[in-house]
DNA sequence: CGCATTTGACCTGCGC
DNA sequence: GCGCAGGTCAAATGCG
């Protein structure tokens, strides 16, 4: 087993990153979030202050400029923990992977010589084991591809709705080539499974996209769910794997589909997986960063709140969709189920957002399925469940038993954030989300001078979003999504391997988890992005460790 | 006037 | 097969 390495060329993820000449990969070589730098613009000093007369109260604006080098100076200070917080982190999830890859180079060895024991048995890909089984060797490794499609040049980019989209004008399929042929680049979400070695068919998949998609501007749709693309991998030879439960029992199924189109079957693996994330709200849907339209109420059974359904409208065709519900016991509790990818450039926060869900439907499809292609996460040992609430913490609940398999982030329990950091950095920035109460839209002074303006450079991300722009710029627009596979397993293996050390791994010191509360408090999309920032970062890592 | 929302009707899947 | 509930559609309505 080897760790699948999905490395696309870094090319700008967003236009904010475009923005940024001196944006550099590490992240300890970031601008500071708050510096001397940055064009901070002093909206809070503004030159009304001055007095009708035409005077200056000097003395108070003194003081007001006092307080704010003295705020600065903190800010400062928190910036420099952080960054040796992450640096830390850095080179312990880089020991943490060297010992994995020797525990890896062990099992290669064993396998190996298992190997030229049986050298009867077919190559045949042996039926995927039932998800939680320990029995995954090397050549289960999935790897969850979550983000940025910039030309990978060839690299495996999608496993999964493998299907020829030549016969149809209204193919699903648009490679990240396409996309930069377009003269854009794909910023896209996408939950590719790639195997760690080999990839012969992924490979041929995107040639065959390419062939296909070059004559059309579709957009990509790059949730690749599992089931169905493992079922049409292995029909002849594993025809019950495409029984996961989730998917519409269809006698067509497979890569013989004579009467569902393209477009269906896309839909299909879309709806596979849901997202519910509980959080408190008063507004009436989740600031998450995309433009919805509303299609649809109904009045759900238990609960008096009518649900509504809201449809993606950022890019025509977009297929996600989610429903928004207030909770029945607690109506300040708002649940948002987000089912589907994005088939169109985010918004860093909606990025971030479509990342934490769609790594959470990643978690969730790897263990709903028994398909050799989704046998387990990442490095494919154990309980994919229990993986996904190692990843997402104890504020998340997975729930299989649906016809629809929906993963929960609870954002609302009070749960402490000082353990759960122990566990889980994204946890831990959940439950800093929820202790905040998720309910400020308010900006202190501290985070509206100059992010604001500078993160407001790019109109047409934000002409209609609901969410802050700031938040672009604090994460360097590089931040929105874990674009590598490597990423993920870092976080996974790094979260992993840091609750089973005692939790020495990723402590976070409680400078941080103020820092959390200060800025969780200051926009409600924050948690999201902060959750992509710390996969990012951690991710960043593992990709520097593996270049090793 | 165009766009978003509302809302009743319709469709589909699932359980009995 | 039937009924129920969830989900979607599309005409009507409201708003800027």
């Amino acid at each position: 087993m080897e760790v699948a390495v999905e490395r696309p060329p870094p090319a700008p993820q967003v236009k904010a990153e475009e923005k940024r000449p001196d944006a550099k990969p590490e992240i300890a070589a970031r601008p500071p979030m708050v510096g001397s730098a940055l064009p901070i613009v002093f909206e809070s000093f503004p030159s009304t202050q001055r007095d009708a007369a035409g005077g200056i109260n000097v003395k108070q604006e003194e003081r007001r400029l006092e307080a704010a080098r003295a705020e600065m100076g903190e800010v400062r200070e928190e910036n420099e923990r952080l960054k040796s917080m992450l640096s830390r982190i850095v080179s312990q999830y880089q020991s943490l992977q060297m010992h994995f890859l020797d525990v890896v180079k062990v099992q290669e060895q064993a396998s190996s010589a298992a190997k030229v024991a049986e050298k009867k048995l077919p190559v045949a890909p042996a039926p995927a084991p039932n998800p939680g089984t320990d029995d995954d060797g090397p050549d289960d490794l999935v790897s969850l591809s979550l983000g940025t499609r910039a030309n990978s040049g060839g690299a495996p980019r999608r496993k999964g709705h493998e299907r020829s989209s030549s016969s149809s004008g209204t193919a699903e399929t648009t490679t990240a080539a396409d996309a930069d042929d377009q003269g854009h680049h794909q910023l896209s979400l996408g939950l590719g499974f790639a195997r760690g070695n080999g990839l012969p068919s992924s490979t041929t998949t995107a040639t065959d996209d390419d062939k296909a998609s070059h004559a059309s501007t579709a957009p990509v749709l790059n949730l690749t769910s599992d089931s169905s693309g493992s079922a049409d991998d292995n029909d002849d030879a594993k025809p019950a794997l495409a029984a996961a439960g989730t998917a519409r029992k269809s006698p067509s199924a497979g890569a013989g589909a004579g009467d569902r189109s393209a477009d269906d079957e896309v839909q299909q693996q879309a709806k596979k997986a849901r997202v519910s994330v509980r959080v408190k709200c008063d507004t009436p849907t989740m600031p998450d960063g995309c433009q919805w339209r509303k299609y649809g109420q109904k009045i759900s059974k238990g609960n008096p709140c009518p649900r509504a359904y809201y449809r993606c409208t950022v890019a025509a065709h977009c297929p996600v969709r989610k429903q928004v519900q207030r909770c029945a016991e607690d109506t300040s509790i708002l649940i948002t189920t987000y089912e589907g990818a994005h088939n169109h450039p985010l918004t860093p926060a909606a990025t971030a957002m479509a990342s934490t869900t769609s790594a959470a439907v990643a978690m969730l499809t790897s263990g709903s399925t028994t398909s050799a292609a989704s046998a387990s996460l990442v490095h494919g040992h154990g309980h994919p469940l229990p993986a996904a609430a190692g990843l997402f913490g104890p504020t998340t609940m997975v729930s299989t038993a649906a016809s629809c398999p929906t993963i929960t982030l609870d954002l609302t329990s009070p749960a402490a954030p000082h353990s759960l950091m122990h566990s889980s950095p994204y946890a831990a920035a959940a439950a800093a989300a929820a202790a905040a109460g998720f309910e400020s839209k308010a900006f202190p002074a501290a985070w509206s001078n100059g992010y604001l303006a500078y993160g407001g450079a790019h109109p047409s991300y934000y002409s209609k979003s609901s969410t802050s722009p700031a938040l672009g710029h604090l994460f360097g627009g590089s931040l929105g999504v874990p674009s590598r596979p490597e990423q993920l397993y870092a976080q996974s293996y790094l979260q992993r391997a840091s609750s089973l050390g005692g939790g020495h791994g990723a402590v976070a010191p409680a400078a941080v988890t103020d820092t959390l509360a200060k800025a969780i408090t200051s926009d409600p999309s924050f948690q999201s992005a902060l959750a992509a920032a710390i996969t990012s970062v951690m991710g960043r890592g593992g990709a520097a460790a593996a270049q090793k």
